[in-house]
DNA sequence: TTCACGACGTA
DNA sequence: CGTACGTCGTGAAG
């Protein structure tokens, strides 16, 4: 392709700061960090994919340049430049002085200048270079260096993800992918506006637009002097907002001749010194990348592309393309069978397999082996997918990714299925619970640092065809497959087979069923709030003699804090709290009607959206089917939207009405509800292993009047119900990291008592406090949680300055391994209770789940035989060292199933 | 239309 | 200055 013309010297000149970044983003921050807690997932990012490009490019001239600070002359020109970005994640910080060391010690020439940004050192290096006679290359992850590219400026750009993988812009491919010349850029970026720069562009133009304009009048200059005559609603906003486009053009210029105190002839790149390199290299704990260095200082460098043992993401150039997925075949009948089969042998850890849907149901599938990809356009009733068909349904081993909707979308359409083995996203999401891949493209952008190919957004004349589809999707998850497993630590790999992946079509089935709610009931419940609402919105209004709209904060703090003058509450973001705490202090200090009126309005209003969103979600079966998010929570929960069926009211009388509409449906003869008592204590006697909680559960009463007894030193029986209530809320804030401060406040006790009840609760369960301590220590010398099944959570902010994200991460430190495991239990629970209805043959299904319970649809003369099954293989999910208590409650409705 | 925020429902 | 979620309406930005 490019041929590097031989005569002419090379000078290759990176942004430091973009392409760190870029890399930042593109390596898992968890492999990499050193002994001592170094982040260096940048640093090792950055420098494998410029030993590349010194490989690969072989520069005889070479410089990184750098950002001074965030201020340059633009932002003094226009201080909202790049205002939006966010703080700079401290997990970065920290490597960008690092990875100047390191590049000293390389021989690399680094470069930075005061009020200018590291692009305007780039266009000055390229100008110079090319009067002087050099082919220049540039990489920098930011779109205004287009400007810069020639015939002797080629542009290195990385992907949309990371840094693997960089294209190259020279003036041609600028064309073919932006429809403009590079020097045009400029002008496109000024009308359309670059929001990761704060540059606001003119509404409504987008870059079709502006290059449709700049086909007509040449330059932004010729845009602006015809702006009169450009027609309809977007010459209006030319005309209206120019000055947006003259500001971003001045601001996106690059400066040419930026002063610099280096030559050229300074930039000579110099053979690596290893052992010049090998400190910083060891200190960083950088041996793969050492080795390489060690082998392109030798002048081995040649064959081993893509560095083979980097663990991840090895960052490739041209020489190395990312691997393309095999062209699909589309096979039928006898040749699909000998395919399949020939398949199954190949990869024995199963195929990759992505179901096509449409409507609900199968339109097609994608499989594939490493080599080999099929795509099969399924429709109902086709013989010739026959052998597909019979794959599908055998045990078979698959691959998938996001399974749970494919296995509906089977199930809508008829077809059996068995033989899920992995599912790439829930693996991911054990690699990194905290949730930052949600989809395959996520997944291969993290774990293989390529990227899955869609319509390119940064394109401004969409290619055609170039979209993934169900055969490129299978193959990518079947090469994610490996690498995602590679990284969870064994006891996470037994997490996944035994408990995550059975659990999948558990759920897939409660979706399908869904749960009958009664439409009649809710929409009366809806009128009834609705009108109560109303009316205490007109006596709210008639108190302060004027109406606002009570659902808006700003204009609450207006009539409570400068109408009515009460004292100043808990200071937000925005101004000062009215949440329900703050208006209750403020009735005691400052009562007033009117805030009555208004707690009593909220309750009203927001019993009434959930009872609206919830009859709007029954379907025409008459039946609510949520989503559970088996990846939707870093400890391990599920989570359920649309809708949300684990936040439907309970506590209040109107609240349990909602629930009387959840019914049975008409083959059925009640609910069945079952529930796990105090399994977060439970968990905690059984981790800090402390005799007097075990004590308490062994003896099988009341938890809190055993622990009341212990604390304030009387007998269960003189217990009272006040100290009953303080020792509960303490019990329950344990395992949340609650402070005596905390607990002064929702106790509405002061300070002292607060102290003094937390320090006899220890005194008496002093195991308890020993283990909590020893949580936050463990994890911070690991850097992650682990709960009873080995489900692990990291806490990099453990290791934070700061000290306000500190305390946050040792609270969600300490919460972890007790909420986590709980959700460990409920899964297990739920995969043995599936399986052994399933199993007996039973009419009874399981239909949700709300963290500690679980509810079912009984069949008729089942009731007993369910909650015989239910109870057992609830309450032995675990053997802890406290007993699983079960509590199990059966009715016509939610509401009186409970209890 | 999209987004952040405050508020609030559950475990 | 108590963990984990999802959803709603508002108001500002787009």
């Amino acid at each position: 392709m490019s041929d590097p013309t031989p005569e002419k010297p090379t000078l290759l000149v990176v942004d430091g700061h973009s392409l760190a970044f870029r890399a930042f983003y593109a390596l898992p921050v968890d492999s990499f960090s050193t002994r001592d807690g170094q982040h260096t997932n940048a640093i090792h990012g950055f420098l494998s994919m410029l030993l590349l490009l010194l490989q690969n490019e072989k520069p005889t001239h070479l410089a990184v340049a750098f950002d001074i600070s965030r201020h340059s002359f633009r932002t003094r020109e226009y201080p909202e430049y790049k205002g939006t970005r966010n703080e700079t994640p401290p997990e970065f910080k920290g490597q960008v002085p690092l990875l100047q060391e390191a590049l000293q010690a390389m021989g690399v020439r680094t470069l930075e200048k005061e009020d200018f940004e590291a692009d305007d050192i780039l266009a000055t290096l390229a100008a110079r270079g090319q009067a002087e006679g050099y082919r220049v290359l540039l990489v920098s992850g930011d779109r205004d260096t287009i400007q810069l590219v020639n015939d002797d400026v080629t542009l290195l750009y990385p992907n949309t993800q990371g840094v693997s993988q960089l294209k190259r812009y020279d003036v041609p491919a600028v064309i073919e992918r932006y429809g403009i010349r590079p020097e045009q850029y400029p002008d496109v970026a000024a009308l359309v506006g670059e929001s990761s720069d704060n540059l606001i562009g003119i509404s409504k133009v987008g870059e079709k637009t502006a290059v449709k304009w700049l086909g007509l009048y040449g330059d932004l200059e010729g845009i602006l002097a015809h702006a009169d005559e450009i027609k309809g609603v977007v010459g209006q906003n030319l005309r209206d907002q120019r000055e947006n486009a003259e500001r971003n053009r001045r601001l996106n210029h690059l400066v040419r001749d930026v002063q610099l105190d280096v030559g050229l002839d300074e930039l000579i790149a110099k053979p690596i010194d290893v052992e010049a390199v090998r400190p910083i290299f060891e200190r960083l704990e950088f041996r793969t990348l050492l080795e390489r260095v060690t082998k392109l200082a030798a002048g081995e460098a040649g064959g081993n592309g893509n560095g083979g043992a980097v663990a991840a993401a090895a960052p490739t150039v041209d020489a190395a393309p990312a691997p393309v997925a095999p062209m699909p075949r589309t096979l039928q009948d006898e040749e699909l069978a000998a395919w399949l089969e020939r398949a199954i042998v190949a990869e024995p850890a199963g195929l990759g397999l992505s179901i096509e849907i449409a409507g609900g149901g199968v339109i097609g599938a994608g499989i594939a082996t490493a080599a080999e990809t099929v795509y099969l356009p399924w429709q109902p009733g086709r013989a010739e997918y026959a052998p597909f068909e019979a794959w599908l349904a055998s045990d078979a081993s698959k691959v998938m990714t996001d399974a749970k909707p494919q296995l509906e979308a089977l199930a809508r359409s008829e077809l059996a299925f068995d033989g899920l083995v992995l599912d790439t996203l829930i693996a991911g999401w054990l690699v990194r619970p905290n949730l930052q891949e949600k989809s395959l493209a996520d997944l291969v952008s993290f774990h293989l640092g390529e990227s899955v190919p869609q319509a390119d957004p940064a394109l401004l004349v969409p290619e055609e065809g170039t979209d993934a589809g169900p055969a490129e999707y299978a193959w990518y998850t079947l090469r994610l497959a490996p690498v995602v497993l590679s990284r969870l630590s064994e006891g996470s790999r037994r997490l996944l087979a035994e408990v995550e992946m059975p659990l999948v079509p558990v759920l897939a089935a409660m979706e399908l069923r869904g749960v009958t709610v009664d439409h009649p009931e809710l929409a009366a419940l809806s009128a009834e709030l609705g009108d109560r609402a109303a009316g205490l919105a007109q006596l709210a209004y008639a108190e302060i003699g004027r109406e606002v709209n009570l659902g808006s904060p700003k204009q609450l703090q207006e009539v409570l804090f400068d109408q009515l003058g009460m004292p100043k509450t808990r200071a937000t973001k925005t101004g000062y709290t009215t949440d329900a705490s703050a208006l209750a202090d403020l009735q005691e200090s400052n009562p007033h009607p009117f805030l009555g009126y208004l707690l009593e309005h909220r309750d009203a209003t927001k019993l009434r959206q959930i009872v609206e969103s919830l009859d709007k979600a029954i379907g025409a079966d008459g039946r609510i089917h949520t989503t559970y998010w088996q990846i939707g929570a870093a400890t391990g929960r599920l989570s359920s939207n649309d809708p949300n069926l684990q936040n439907i009211p309970i506590r209040t009388a109107d609240g349990r009405r909602i629930r009387k509409a959840f019914r049975h449906g008409p083959e059925y003869a009640e609910l069945l509800t079952a529930d796990y008592s105090q399994i977060e204590m439970r968990i905690m006697a059984h981790l800090s292993g402390d005799p007097g909680l075990i004590e308490a559960f062994n003896a099988g009463e009341d938890l809190h009047r055993f622990v009341g007894a212990r604390v304030f030193g009387v007998d269960p029986a003189d217990v009272t119900p006040v100290m009953r209530t303080k020792v509960k809320a303490m019990s329950y804030g344990l395992a949340y990291g609650l402070s005596a401060f905390g607990l002064s406040k929702q106790l509405r006790i002061d300070r002292a008592e607060a102290t003094q009840l937390m320090k006899e609760y220890f005194e008496r369960f002093g195991a308890v406090r020993t283990y909590l301590r020893s949580v936050v220590e463990q994890a911070k010398i690991d850097g992650y949680t682990e709960t009873i099944f080995g489900r692990r959570r990291p806490f990099p902010d453990l290791a934070s300055p700061n000290r306000v994200h500190r305390e946050n991460a040792e609270r969600a430190a300490l919460n972890s391994p007790i909420q986590g495991s709980a959700a460990d239990i409920m899964k297990v629970a739920m995969r043995n209770v599936e399986a052994a209805l399933t199993q007996r043959g039973l009419g009874s299904r399981m239909l949700m789940t709300v963290h500690d319970e679980l509810i079912f649809e009984v069949a008729p003369g089942e009731s007993d035989e369910l909650e015989e099954v239910v109870r057992d293989r609830m309450a032995h999910a675990a053997e802890l060292l406290v007993p699983l208590d079960v509590q199990i409650g059966r009715g016509s409705n939610w509401d009186d199933a409970a209890h």
